[in-house]
RNA sequence: GCGCCUCUAGCUCAACGGCAGAGCAACGGACUCUUAAUCCGCAGGUUCUGGGUUCGAAUCCCAGGGGGCGCACCA
């Protein structure tokens, strides 16, 4: 009878509770305009428990505390009532008594689980030795006018856990967690960067050409300008100008934009940390990775061994090095090496049940065996080295003779997913000139994804580039992996659904 | 894009060809130490939508929509 109040309970969670379209004041209580515009002297539930946690029962602490949150449990028992109270650092008992509380019957007619209150009253143990807050008083700082779900069981339809992350936040505490977590791992990033003088920086995101990965880019319109501008596919050619400019050490922490396919791996905006460091390479990067994801899961979980979905992993450096040519040899069981040329190899390919496209160089081939055989089977961290040229259009072909048709890059993999991705940068203009020239036919035989041409940025380097060492870190894997998500979604506030259908 | 699964009360789920139900939430009440409190009472439905089969459809079939998983895609 009650529901439907407003005209927008078409959606699910959304029954307006108690009459509670209207106003509280029909029902002689206050209003919304009522509602208080601050609240003074709030302690956290943290703050608060902190030094408390193994009092003894019935203890009177004598200290007064005000606590302020969302209402999540209710016990009401009579003249006494106990109920749940959660911030963003944890959750502590109130308990309200018909004799001590002021609004002792307002409280247990009119409050209801969700309603956000300020509680104020002393620090006390129950018999039962909890930890609570026997108020003295209590105010309304919100109410809820719907319903948060089984208590229970909360809420567990995915759609309507994304959609609705704020309900999510509070009836599955380890969304709460994990969010904070990732907040942890960013913030650690940003000090440990500053620590070694990096300068953050941020670069466009609306640009006239997609270029620095392999991507499908979204595209949009400027109306003053008449012209179509693309959501960046990465920073990359940006922050590498800025190098030019003369910043040794930049970074950014921003959204990338990929116009590509969703699951679980992938959602179309993610948050990337791309770094770039002159006078240094690869090896430097090396150093610079192992210290960052050993941070991130120490900021995430306090140690450098993470529990990932059943698996243990270790992210104490150093970190395992091998070569791809390596891993893919041990995986046919038989060595192979860019030297046998496209066809053997293709061969070799099929024999292990792939299907090469026609034309590929044998650069693309190990790729394709490197990516189907070998990635998916890694599991502590590990270095791949020795990426083909023909793969890595943007970094510096590698210094020994012998390892011709090899760039210096190196990925970062762990339980088999690519962390981190970096290259002793290619400085020469004219080779990048190249490289983008071959990406501009490889885009022509059909690879949609391959690499736009740059030329402002062979310009640049046209001005010269330093020697330098750049990595990309996915921060919402790194994250992943740090807080045992399964799923991107899950240490993605609010990823990229469908609209919701009315 | 393809395949498989799924959609029932605000939430979590039963009923699987024969009167659409439970727990929680909500609402009314009892209870001075609860912990998912308990107890009594009340209310809550276009069974995703449309069509078909049938004496009879939440249930079977077809189409559409939402969601999930897998594949493809994603260096």
């Amino acid at each position: 009878m009650r529901k439907s109040v407003a005209s927008s309970s078409a959606w699910p969670g959304s029954v307006l509770v108690r009459g509670r379209g209207m106003s509280e004041g029909e029902g002689g209580g206050v209003t919304a305009m009522e509602m208080p515009y601050e609240v003074d002297g709030v302690n956290s539930v943290a703050g608060v428990r902190q030094g408390r946690e193994s009092l003894p029962p019935e203890t009177s602490t004598g200290v007064t505390a005000k606590v302020a949150g969302r209402l999540m449990l209710l016990r009401r028992q009579g003249k006494l009532a106990f109920g749940d109270l959660v911030d963003s650092s944890g959750r502590i008992q109130v308990m309200l008594s018909s004799r001590k509380t002021e609004g002792f019957d307002r409280f247990v007619h009119e409050r209801v689980i969700g309603d956000w209150l300020a509680v104020e009253g002393e620090v006390i143990t129950t018999k039962s030795g909890e930890l609570s807050i026997l108020a003295d008083r209590w105010e309304l700082l919100a109410r809820t006018q719907r319903s948060f779900g089984d208590k229970w069981k909360g809420i567990s339809d995915p759609d309507l856990r994304f959609r609705q992350r704020y309900v999510d936040l509070w009836v599955n505490p380890e969304v709460r967690r994990r969010l904070q977590s990732r907040s942890a791992v960013v913030s650690r990033i940003r000090s440990v960067l500053a620590e070694k003088d990096f300068m953050e920086v941020e670069t466009p995101i609306l640009q006239p050409i997609a270029s620095g990965a392999a991507a499908r880019p979204f595209v949009t319109h400027h109306n003053a300008l008449d012209m179509d501008l693309y959501l960046r596919i990465a920073p990359e050619l940006y922050l590498k100008r800025l190098v030019v400019g003369g910043f040794e050490r930049v970074f950014e922490i921003g959204r990338d934009f990929r116009n590509e396919g969703i699951s679980p791996r992938h959602n179309p905006e993610f948050t990337m940390l791309e770094l770039y460091q002159a006078y240094t390479d690869m090896y430097g990067m090396m150093e610079l990775a192992e210290l960052l994801v050993a941070e991130a899961a120490l900021a995430a979980t306090g140690s450098t061994s993470v529990a990932y979905q059943g698996e243990q992993f270790d992210l104490a450096p150093p970190f395992k090095r091998d070569s791809m040519e390596s891993l893919v040899s041990k995986a046919l069981d038989q060595e192979i090496a860019l030297e046998m040329g496209a066809e053997r190899l293709a061969a070799l390919a099929r024999k292990a049940g792939l299907d090469p496209a026609p034309h590929l160089e044998a650069g693309h081939i190990v790729m394709e065996l490197y990516e189907e055989l070998v990635e998916p089977e890694l599991r502590d961290p590990i270095f791949v080295t020795g990426f083909p040229q023909v793969v890595s259009p943007l970094a510096r072909r590698h210094r020994d003779p012998e390892m011709a048709g090899r760039a210096e890059r190196f990925e970062l993999v762990v339980g088999g997913r690519e962390l981190a991705n970096a290259f002793s940068e290619l400085t020469d203009p004219a080779i990048q000139r190249q490289h983008f020239e071959e990406q501009v036919a490889e885009r022509e035989q059909g690879n949609a994804e391959a690499m736009a041409f740059d030329q402002d940025y062979v310009r640049a380097l046209e001005y010269g580039l330093p020697p330098t060492g750049g990595m990309g870190i996915g921060i919402d894997r790194l994250v992943m992996l740090v807080t045992d998500a399964a799923h991107i979604k899950e240490v993605i506030a609010f990823p990229t659904l469908r609209p919701e259908q009315s």
